[in-house]
DNA sequence: CGACATCTTGATCAGGGTCAAACCCAGTGG
DNA sequence: CCACTGGGTTTGACCCTGATCAAGATGTCG
């Protein structure tokens, strides 16, 4: 039984696209899935990788903590379809780096052990090119992340995650700390910030509904144009 | 006369280990090697990927810019036998994601064309192999580098560097700009912070060249102690 | 010796982290 | 129906790190 769902589900998730069937076959018979609830972990960082998690309902969150646990820096939310862990399985000193744990109240996952999957995708062609690609995708996807971490400020990523997630259509906010886990800073500032942007007219804030106004505005403090004119400069020197 | 030269170093880089010379030759039959003075530009973000570099002698630098140039971040200094753009190679999409530029002045590097490298690796399992090893290395190095820098503060970070780079010997230290770069700050504050470092005896400085003093101390500034606590109190939970 | 880069240092400022109090809701149970 | 409780939010006051600007000191090399 559980093979079948198993390979239902492998068989749409994107790095495994190339793959035949017969190769899918043995991961999937290796794996099982997992029920969590809300807040669950999959792994904590610092443990021996045992599996591979693919998403199949629900979402999970990829976390580090900082040193004494004050603050986390959420690095991924993952959806279905989504691989946890995916990178972290192909390292030598197998230890997971972030801890995971469950965002929505019913989220499955299918764990999948490691060796397994190195083989699958060691003896496949295919799949080890599609492995290759992702990882060179979730790298520059990070290099993102870093500098716009380490050099724009809060109002810029801020207004950048809104843009993203509300620029036509209202959409419901996470509580204040799970931004702040996300942008890499503290709860209070987010709710400045949000203040902030509500007394410039550039969203309207209900119950936790976010509404952009003024989304040229927005855009400006996100240093997006900024951003480009600055790739055309950097290009012309 | 090129191909000998070559493949000799490429027998040396460390990814290309597990790979038969005959795998091998193709390769650096299309390389072909360029020289640089200091300051000089493989290539420059947003350009094109067009070769990958293998570093044959001296040292290459792969930074960001800021928006606006007035502010760089240091991703990482590849020495002989390193690769540069390694991963940027295996994007679909491929535009170099960062700068890269010759720190020393007679820096040698081996460019291979992308198609070239994309050929061998694909059609080589070991090699596939060896660069999917390599891809997750260099995720969790860079994971590391992105908490240092958002969690930590700039103390902590420089002495890590000086454990780092100086533990024992003395080492001659960089451009205070070069450092600034490197752990993602301004001259200035790098040159308050040495003097400071100084004050307290824990480095002595002569002449740009630095020697450690308290290792002890550095080691606990550099937070190095609590995170070991710190891993441990996160794994018991 | 002059030109130029780098280093040092002071003064000042802003972003944002911390702490604590007040507030706004749910639920929940009396 | 109403206190009571507890999570999340808002806000104020305060402080600290690190950025910025500017001047001077030091060095290095032709």
């Amino acid at each position: 039984m559980t093979p079948e769902r198993a390979l239902a589900l492998l068989r749409h998730v994107p790095i495994f696209q190339g793959a035949q069937e017969a190769d899918l076959l043995p991961l999937a018979e290796r794996g099982h899935f997992l029920g969590l609830m809300r807040g669950r972990h999959l792994f904590q960082a610092g443990q021996t990788v045992e599996s591979l998690y693919v998403v199949a309902s629900g979402s999970v969150r990829v976390y580090r903590l900082a040193r004494g646990g004050r603050r986390e820096l959420t690095l991924h939310v993952e959806g279905p379809r989504q691989l946890v862990a995916g990178i972290a399985a192909f390292q030598s000193r197998a230890v997971y780096p972030a801890h995971a744990q469950a965002l929505q109240s019913p989220t499955e996952v299918l764990a999948l052990p490691v060796e397994a999957v190195r083989q699958a995708v060691f003896n496949t062609p295919t799949l080890a090119q599609a492995v290759i690609a992702y990882f060179a995708r979730r790298q520059a996807e990070l290099l993102g992340r870093l500098d716009s971490l380490v050099f724009s400020e809060l109002g810029e990523r801020l207004a950048a995650y809104l843009l993203d997630h509300a620029a036509e259509t209202p959409h419901a906010l996470p509580t204040n700390s799970e931004l702040a886990a996300l942008l890499g800073t503290v709860p209070e500032i987010i709710s400045r910030k949000l203040g902030e942007f509500y007394r410039l007219g550039l969203i309207v804030l209900e119950r936790r509904t976010v509404r952009v106004c003024d989304v040229a505005e927005l855009a400006r403090l996100a240093g997006h144009t900024v951003t480009a004119e600055d790739a055309a400069r950097e290009a012309g020197r």
